[in-house]
DNA sequence: CTTATATATGAGTATATACTAATATATACA
DNA sequence: TGTATATATTAGTATATACTCATATATAAG
């Protein structure tokens, strides 16, 4: 009853190889928060100080830290330095047109 | 200390609503889970009743069926039924091509 | 109506996740 | 060195999630 086409490998399986399952998760898993997608919907404009994203989403500072930590650990944003300000920006261009074609998508639904 | 620029709403804020979102997210969120990345790219290819989904994927019956459940409340999927089997097959073809781009983005990384 | 097969569902459990308050760290400046 | 400001981190907690076993439901065939 099992498949046994291993020359011609018929079964176009594409299968998933852990490490690519890994990466795909995890990216989507990032874009699957609520607070995050508005993170980085507010990055797609410009970059913005850790304070400021708190202050415009109406979110903890802890809150933002840590969700910019998160998206931080996965290369999605980056910071530049002022004194002791954090700038925070969009670093990774295909998720971001992820984001913004979903959100298109699902708003002129 | 806070912007008060009400009238020329200068920022671009694109505030995203609240159903905009919650339909953003629900779909990355289904889109974040390794077990539903393989289910999905297994119906990239055609339609699969349930136990071969489980076969091929090594996973239990019942795993497969809350998994498709989840999905196809989302209305990623759909099942045409044939006796007593159900021939499950993707439903939007926004969230395969979101899952193919970053599969392929992942791989050939 | 009984049996067999395919799938769905319910309940329990372990783990992951997101948030919060409190506190630590880092930089700037007097 | 001491104070202020911005951000990060830690620990606790509540909720969500994914899985599993056991069982229910649905269809088909005899």
């Amino acid at each position: 009853m099992k498949e046994t086409n291993d020359a011609l490998a018929l079964d176009n399986n594409s299968d998933l190889d852990e490490e690519t399952l890994f990466v795909v998760s995890q990216t989507f898993k990032a874009l699957g928060d609520p607070t995050r997608i508005r993170i980085l919907n507010l990055l797609a404009e410009r970059e913005y100080a850790v304070n400021d994203i708190a202050e415009t989403l109406d979110l903890r500072q802890s809150t933002v830290s840590h969700q910019l930590r998160f998206l931080k650990n996965l290369r999605l944003v980056k910071y530049r330095r002022e004194g002791t300000t954090l700038y925070y920006s969009q670093d990774d261009d295909h998720v971001m047109s992820l984001l913004k074609m979903t959100i298109d998508h699902a708003s002129h639904n």
